[in-house]
Order: C-alpha cells, then structure tokens, then sequence
RNA sequence: CGAGCGGACUACGCGGUCGCGGCGCGAGAAAUCGCGAUGAGGAAAGUCCGGGCAUCGCAGGGCAGGACGCCUGAUAACGUCAGGUGGGGGCGACCCCAAGGAAAGUGCAACAGAAAUAAACCGCCCGUCCCUUUUGGGAACGCGGGGAGAAAUUCCCGCGGCGGGCAAGGAUGGAAAGGCGAGGUAAGAGCUCACCGACGGGACGGUAACGCCCCGUGCCAUGUAAACCCCGUCCGAUGCAAGUUUGGGUCUCUCUCAUACGGGUUGCCCGCCCGAGGGAGUACCGUGAAUAACGCUGGAGCCUGCCGGCGACGGCAGGCGUAGAUAAAUGACCGCGCACGACAGAACCCGGCUUACAGGUCCGCUCGGAUC
RNA sequence: GCGGGUGUAGUUCAGUGGUAGAAUCCCAGCCUUCCAAGCUGGUCGCGUGGGUUCAAUUCCCAUCACCCGCU
C-alpha cells in the first residue's frame, strides 16, 4: 500500500491533538485513523544543523518504507525520534516494526 | 636532509540491489505506471559590503543621517581586486597597515612630575658690602623659634631676601619646547658650526602617490580625528514573505477627511502627487486560500584556444546546455580497495569579504646543514 | 529567506575612555541555649579574538551565543 507525505499543518495539529502516541527505544509515533495514509516525520533544530536533520529524515524515511506495504488499513501517522548520538536504520527500522505490530497498524509480519 | 614562505587544485573511488526530486519520451479517461538521461558547495554558511531584478499616487531640492578615505588602474558596482608609493615586522622567501586634514575650531590627556600645552619651583652665573691669589669665608637686613637678663640688650638655631642674566641639569611620564657632538660664554642658549630630523623654495624623474638632488630658514611649537569635527567621493526607500494573475459581486452599518485639511512620498523642511481611503457585519450567490500558477533560472554563465595588458581584466573564435524544490529531493544495504573519509545541504540571481575544514596532489621560492 | 536587538559577579541590573559598583546569593566571624533576623568582613565578573589609543567594559572590525519581528 502507498502511503502521501502529510503536509498540512492543519492536518498534523490535529493528529498531534486526536491522535494516539506510542513509543519505543529510538522514536515515537503518533498515529489516527483517516482515509488515506499519510505519513510525516518531525526533526527540529534540537537534532542539530541542517545537514544532520536530513540525514535523520531520510533515514526515518528510509525505514518506514519498508513497513508502508503492510498497512491494513488507512491511518495518519506521526514519526517522531528521539535525540541521541548516533541514528541507523535498523534501529529505526525495527522500533517502526515494533510499534506498528503492537497498535495491530500492519499484519503481523510472521514470514 | 631539516626548517619555512607563496600560489594553484582536490574533497573517498568502483560495482550491484532498493528508493527520492523535477525534466523528456511512451501508455492511460484519470489517479498513475514504464523507460531514459540528470540532480548541492568551496565554502551552498555568517548576512558584512556591492549590484541586477521587483514594487512605490513619482524617484525633485535642502538639512539630518550613514559609508568610504595614499596613488593609478580593473569592474555593472563595491568597503573588492591588481600594480605601485609610504610606514612597520622578519636573516630571508615574504607578510601586515581605515595610510586625507591637528597653524579652521572645540574637547580630552588619569597617576606621576618643578612644570602637561604651559615657564621659572629648585638650580647655575654676575653684581650689590668686607676679607682672601683662588677655592672660599664672613658681616649687615627681614621673619620665626629658643636661652640669659629687672630692663636696655645680647647669644644660639632655622628660613628667607636685593638688582639682573640663563634655560643647560632636576628620580616623572606615552609625550617636557628638535637630537647629538664641538666651539663659545660670567653662566648659558641654534648663539655659531658639522651630521641627522623639520619647514619653505627650486631643478630633475614619475600619469600620480612619491622619490632624489640643490638652496635657504636656527626651527611658531605634543598626542588623540576607529573624540566631535573639516575636506573630498558615494547613498531615494523597501526586499522574492519583493511583486504579478485568478482569488468575486451585491447589500447594510460605521470611521477619518475637504485645500489654513487628510493621506502618500525618506527622519525633518520645502516641493510634488491623490480626492478619496479604511473598518465591521456575513444576509444572498461564489469559494482548495498558510492554496494554485507566474517570478524561477540562459546568466555581468561555464570550458578551451588565440590576441592585448606586468597584472586585475578585456577582446575574438569555437564548444557546452549544467538543480529549481515548497514540511522542502542525493539516501539505505551488500561487496572490493585504501589515505578509513573534514567542514558542511541550494531556496530569486550574481560579484566580493569573513568564518569552518580530516587530509592529499602539484608548481615556484627562502634559510641552515651535509656531500659531490 | 529578510530585518532588528542584547551579552558586566551564581542571579537581577548600574556604569561609559583612567580605581568596575548596588542588591541578592555564598563563605567566615559576632550575637543567640539553637535557628532565623541583625551587625562586621570576605570571595566571585566586563562572551571570544584582533585593532586604534599612553591607557579600552567603553571606540572600530571580525566572530560566537541568545532573543525578537516579518507569512
């Protein structure tokens, strides 16, 4: 299943204010029912200067895609990491799988 | 070989798989899918300067304010760059400098010091009385203190003084009335002289800054203008969240204002322009609105060669087509290699400056040592 | 992206070319049976690096950090 990029601000406080958040070692996720999937991710300047804050998002990114396939059913989602020293994907990656699994978001993923 | 100086370049590479942005082609009614090539920097950064571009009821003048400041050139322009001049640092290669004016005026110069922009406190010398060859010594005078004595008076100690000459010396200070040496003198003094410095004039060289030489003046006098200031040059304001298009129309209520007023234009004044401008209600139709499209990338463009110039740069010819997003695109994984990968991510565009940066490569040069 | 502002003691603020100050905090002493209050004394600083000046917290330049405004 393809997922959009959730890019209204409108959209995103009121995901933030309705929505459910669950969170792992590595990220956070903030999650609602809607009609489509959409999916954005969080990096303020606490993570450092711009060239850092990309590299996280697209390793946030990175690692949800692999995941976006197996959603059930439409749902808006916030993603937001946690500060730390250093960030991978498989870190991101398996905290994603984690959360997801928990809140029955995708199939359980038993192959 | 060691130490160092200047300049230029580079910024992990290769292969595979999966993914992202816009573009082109194809398919599709559309969503979208497939294929192809392409996609961050030398600083993209800080936003410190300069310009392009855009807008303003118009861009005119003056004041205020700001910036710059050796000369010549380069450039669209600059506070940038190039080549020079002067000054400072280094043995040297070389590096650094906001470097106009202090006899237009005002301000400031703490502490120390005799004195701070100003001259006579100490001092030195001559004379005024006496003695002495001289060095020197003494007396007389005034003031203060003490002793003796009934008092007149007398003794001792200390300080000071008369008439002139002088600016050499005086523990300071960033700065002390040109410096230093010699002559000279009662003592001294650019009083005189040599050298250096300063100032003025002239010749020569240079486009100029300036350099160099000659002559003259005994020397009108500190520093600070990144203190106010003066002189010269430049500056309209606002910044792509600029601005353009679609983004509505009707109705009701209301505020300000009428040329001696209001609004706009740059902080102020003059001048000029306009006669209307704004707010609310949300009743009806309409309505993606922190939105969509344009601005948005072909530009003072980049590369190569030749020519002109010491150079910055300019000219000519040929070639190239080289990000354009909008919550914002370059990544992940695997394998191999090694020096084990620094600083860091375009947001309208250029020219500079400044700051950050693991390393690596090349060129030219200096000093020291050794060897041939 | 564009524009503007501020950095002085642990904290809140003065100062504006020559010695850096107030309150509070902290420390020590006195007072008290003890604590608080009070009294006395003390420690601690000009964001960083250059430049101008005899002399810089102050003037100039660069840099760093923080804050504010513009849709």
């Amino acid at each position: 299943m393809n997922y959009l990029r959730l890019k209204k601000a409108k959209k995103i406080a009121a995901v933030l204010k309705k929505g459910k958040m669950v969170r792992a070692e590595t990220l956070s996720i903030v999650y609602l029912p809607a009609e489509e999937t959409e999916m954005a991710v969080c990096v303020g300047k606490k993570f450092g200067k711009s060239v850092e804050r990309n590299r996280i998002k697209r390793l946030l990114r990175e690692a949800f895609r692999a995941h976006a396939a197996k959603i059930t059913s439409p749902v808006s989602l916030l993603l937001i990491p946690k500060v730390a020293k250093e960030y991978s994907v498989r870190e991101f990656s398996r905290d994603i799988e984690k959360l997801l699994t928990k809140e029955k978001i995708v199939e359980s993923s038993a192959p």
